[in-house]
DNA sequence: AAGAGATGCAACCGCGACCAA
DNA sequence: CTTGGTCGCGGTTGCATCTCT
């Protein structure tokens, strides 16, 4: 079964565009517009192209003011900041770059910032199996962790000590780099030790029972999430569960950043529970505060 | 110089969300 | 409420180019 193709798949090109594909989407829609219909698009232009394919390509290279490369030391940041708190939600990233496609973003990411902030170890790890960040991308391929935690979540919880160990670098010190909760630490830890242990399995508690997370302290800051990329801090508080994304974060001593939460498990029935935080960030020419939320199921941010 | 492996990036694929009928 | 069509996203793949031996 499955869904039905959005094109007639054996009379659609594929593959790269030409510039003169390029050229015709790019005049008809400078011209008239999407039409609303990226689907219908390719049909009343002649292309025969997928309507997915005249969407993607607008997007990620004909749209006007789009950057191509050259990302700055503050667009680096950005998206690794983001990443640690979000993950891979590479459309509210780009969103926070003005020219950037989500696409770029990612590629960006995966090929050369993951590398340039986390180095590799590839020497380290020879004659033994890699895990997370440096095996996925030594290969093209990549591999669920053995362990509990995600490949993506001890990513991010890496990241994190090792940006945290940054902090005084020049290049990285314009950022507030969130702290660490206290049980991502441990856990960050024990899947270190794991991986060093010989990929022995970690046995990782089945769900964070709340005696084993601090209570957040007075000056938490609730935030309900509201639409894509808005940012709503809401002094009210806010129902867990039920459903309902929510975010915690709380200010720290001076004030000046967020504690990070964040809490993804795996549990042996592979269900994912992920609770990302908030942190805020200034630079010397912006300064912003951001919530991310992150459910289960994956829905629902800021 | 040549072959193999690594890398970077554009494009594709499939799925969930959303919305209108 | 259900159904069907489209959109948008994130993960993955294919291939050209680069680097190393």
């Amino acid at each position: 079964m499955g869904r039905a193709p959005c094109c007639d798949k054996a009379n659609v090109k594929k593959g790269p565009w030409s510039a003169e594909e390029d050229a015709k989407l790019k005049d008809y829609i400078e011209q008239h517009g999407t039409g609303g219909n990226w689907i219908a698009l390719p049909q009343k232009i002649g292309m025969k192209r997928c309507g997915k394919s005249c969407r993607l390509r607008w997007l990620n290279y004909l749209r006007p003011n789009l950057k191509h490369g050259g990302f700055s030391e503050e667009e680096d940041n950005i998206i690794c900041s983001l990443y640690i708190s979000i993950g891979s939600r590479w459309s509210i990233i780009a969103a926070q770059l003005p020219g950037r496609t989500d696409n770029d973003i990612k590629n960006y990411w995966n090929t050369r910032l993951k590398k340039k902030l986390l180095g590799r170890r590839k020497q380290q790890q020879q004659g033994s199996p890699a895990t997370s960040v440096e095996h996925d991308h030594q290969n093209h391929h990549q591999s669920p962790s053995s362990h509990g935690l995600s490949n993506s979540a001890l990513e991010r919880l890496q990241l994190h000590m090792k940006l945290q160990t940054l902090n005084q670098n020049p290049l990285l010190h314009t950022m507030l780099w969130p702290k660490l909760h206290p049980f991502q630490e441990k856990l960050l830890l024990q899947a270190m030790n794991d991986e060093n242990n010989n990929n022995q399995s970690m046995q990782l508690p089945l769900l964070p029972q709340p005696e084993m997370m601090e209570s957040p302290p007075s000056n938490t800051i609730i935030a309900k999430p509201t639409t894509t990329n808005e940012i709503n801090v809401d002094p009210s508080p806010f129902q867990l569960g039920g459903g309902d994304d929510f975010i915690m974060g709380n200010l720290d001593n001076s004030g000046s950043s967020l504690v990070w939460w964040s809490n993804e498990f795996e549990t042996s029935n592979g269900v994912n529970y992920d609770r990302s935080g908030s942190f805020s960030s200034s630079s010397n020419d912006s300064s912003w505060e951001y919530c991310a939320v992150r459910s289960s199921d994956g829905a629902g941010l800021f």
